[in-house]
Parts: structure tokens; sequence; C-alpha cells
DNA sequence: TCATCTTCTTAAACCATCGTTACAAGCGAG
DNA sequence: CTCGCTTGTAACGATGGTTTAAGAAGATGA
């Protein structure tokens, strides 16, 4: 079995792997732990560990090939391949979501949207139709989607959270201002702008 | 001078905060370390040691008054205060964040938004107009607003936050896919879904 | 070609921070 | 007064980050 990795590291590699397929866009072939570092404000110690976690990557004296470090980091964060979204919750926010860009463009595509709002299921968003919470269950099923954004109401976030999980559904995305109580093996990661802006205000005295 | 409290306890305040205020809409009088714990996943010691930090607000024996741990939380927060917002790109997700009602009912109320297609300054966007990039400077620095929400496409994110820092503000909630590099004494937040699903995918296999 | 210098990685050792466990002391009910 | 419950804090253990030492690849110059 292979020691698992520390969850901190893991968040880390996003953003490596952003900032090298910048430079790869820009036609930068190689770089150092050091230059990396700074593009990203985070110490050139502390990306060497990170990598060595995963394998040797680079050469000594010379550094790391940015194309090849890009492809083993999508490799490791698995993102060399497409994912589906669910979408659950189409207000002002879900409807931003779905019709963002963004997520096209690094292999994410939203594939369900779901609303308990009659006079918006039936209707489109993006690509796909709005359907209510009650068809929830089997279509998530159907579609094997394994990752869900969750974008309702926070009184209504645990319940649906749970039904997400019952569905098949093994991340989530959680833009409720709501913390979720769900097994272990379930990941979520939280994007409530409240508790960010309360965080800060604390250093704004 | 007091000694500094480590960013990783201020980040879980907001968190009791919401679940307390949650139980005194619900008439809850008291409640103790462990059944605030169980709501929000925490244990029962690091929410008391983290309370430990600025005071003793609790009984032994009996636990915390809800209301007067909201009222505490609160202040040490510097919630207890209406805070104004600078909202700068609107764009599809910036016109979901102009619209959202959760800012207001939590006490943070966009006051200028900002834009460089021509085609949208001057109109209007929620409460506020919509104006250039060049009036940015002038605007902010005469709101006297210090916090500001950035949604502007990665490459120009980097520079509009210098802009944003020389006009006053201090501190930055970040949706741009973008790592800023801005010193030390200014707060930023991030909250790019994209990093956030990379890091869940990684668990995913 | 070969020795030497520089650069940058890898890995180990060290240090700081964070979280949990354990416990003494205080409050309230009976 | 006694018992059960809950806090606040000290001590411990785990985790995370930085520093340092050692080694390998390429560059330089004779």
């Amino acid at each position: 079995m292979e020691k698992s990795i520390p969850d901190i590291v893991v968040g880390r590699l996003p953003r490596y792997l952003r900032s090298l397929e910048y430079m790869l866009k820009n036609g930068i072939k190689t770089t150092s732990s050091q230059e990396l570092g700074e593009s990203i404000g985070i110490s050139a110690a502390q990306i060497r560990k990170d990598l060595s976690q995963f394998g040797e990557f680079g050469k000594q004296g010379t550094g790391y090939s940015v194309r090849y470090l890009v492809d083993q980091l999508q490799s490791i964060l698995h993102v060399n391949q497409s994912w589906d979204l669910v979408l659950v919750g189409v207000g002002d926010l879900g409807t931003a979501l779905a019709t963002y860009q963004g997520f096209v463009n690094r292999g994410f595509h939203i594939v369900l949207a779901f609303d308990n709002d009659p006079a918006k299921t039936g209707k489109k968003i993006g690509d796909v139709t709005i359907h209510g919470m009650d068809q929830m269950e089997a279509k998530i099923a159907e579609s094997g989607a394994k990752i869900a954004m969750l974008s309702v109401p926070a009184a209504a976030a645990q319940e649906v959270a749970e039904n997400l999980i019952k569905s098949g559904i093994r991340a989530i995305l959680n833009y409720a201002p709501m913390q979720l109580i769900l097994p272990r093996d379930i990941h979520v990661e939280y994007l409530d702008p409240i508790t960010k802006l309360q965080h800060m205000t604390y250093y704004l005295g």
C-alpha cells in the first residue's frame, strides 16, 4: 500500500499546475522550484518536498521540464480526462455557474441540473434541462456522475447533500453557507463567501 | 502587545458563529462545546481551546450562553457593523454576486462596481452604477471601502489587485483563478472553483 | 578531454505549529 | 453536601515547514 499523501499537499498541486500550464502556454520549456515558487508565493523547498512525495520529476542542475511536470501533475490529479458535474440549485449563483466557461475549458462539464422550483423545471440552462429534485436520485445514478456543485439555500443543504450521496455522488463543491456533516469518504470543498469575508474583517479592526 | 492569534483559529470562528446564530434563531439559550462541535464536525476540545484564546466565555457545569457568545464572536470578528464592498468585474459571476442577498443580510453592502467593458459602464447592477476601471482609484479612495471582490479574468487579476491596493483596499476576495502576489498586510481569500475541483478529483481516481 | 565550478535536486534533520488527551476546578441540581 | 456535568489549560503527540548536507548534471576553461 502506498503511504497516504497529506491533504494539504494535494491542495497545493492545482496551484503548481496552474502556474506550470501558464508557463507552457508561454513557451517556457524548463523551470526550477525557485522560479515556480516565486511565481506563486511558495517556498522552493516546500515545492520540492511536495513533488518528492509523488516521485522524482526534476534533474539536478537543470530543474524541471515544464511539459513533463504538467503531464505528471495532470495525471496525479486525474485532470487529464473529462469530468461530469451535477448542479443542484439554479438560483442566481447556480445560473452563473451553469454558464461559466471556465469549467468546460478545464474539462468539467455540467451534465445535469436540478431545482425544486416548478417554474424552472423543464427549462434549459446552458446545455442542460433543469429537473425537479424528485428525479435526482435516478438521473444521477444513471449518469454515473461523481461530483456535485451545491448552490441551494443553507436550510436545504444538509438534506440535499445526503440525497446526493445516496445517488452515487462522492465529492461536493458546496456554495451553501452551511457546514455539511457527511461520511469520511465524501470529499467536500467550501466556497461560501460570507465565511471568507468574516475571516477577513477580523484583521480590518 | 497582545499575543497574536493563529490565522487558522480565526478562520474557524465564522463557522462557530454561523452555527450559534442558527441556535439563537431557534430559541436555544445555552449550549456546550460538545453540542456545538457535533453540529459542525469539530472536536469539543478544539472549540474550547480556540475560544480560550480570546477570553473566558463559558460557565463550568453549564456551558455557554448562546446570545452572549454570539455577541462576543461578532465583536471579535468585527461583524457587528456594516461593511462596504467593491465589486470589480461584472461578468456572469460578478452579476450573480451583485444580486446575491446573502451579503446584505450579513451586513456586507456593495457600494461600487467596476468593469472595463464600455458597453457596461453607466448601467446599473443591483443598486450601484458600473464605472470604468479608469475611475477606480478615485472612487474607491472617496468611498473609504476596505474590501474588494475580484471577479475579473485571470490575466487581469494581478494588475487590478495592485490598483485596488493603491486605492486603499486592504482585503480581497479573489474569484479569479490566479494566485495573487501582494504585500503581507493585505488579506486575500481564494474562491476559485477550478482549484477546488482539481483538489477533489485527486481522490476520485 | 578533464578538472572545476555552479546550479538545483533529493533527503535527512531539525524546529514550529496544530490538535488531542487528560485533568483540576467550578457551577448547579437535588 | 455531594454528584454529575462542563469549562479552561497544561502536557503530550502528530503533523507540517524550513534548514542543511550531500550528490548529480551541465557549463566553463585550460
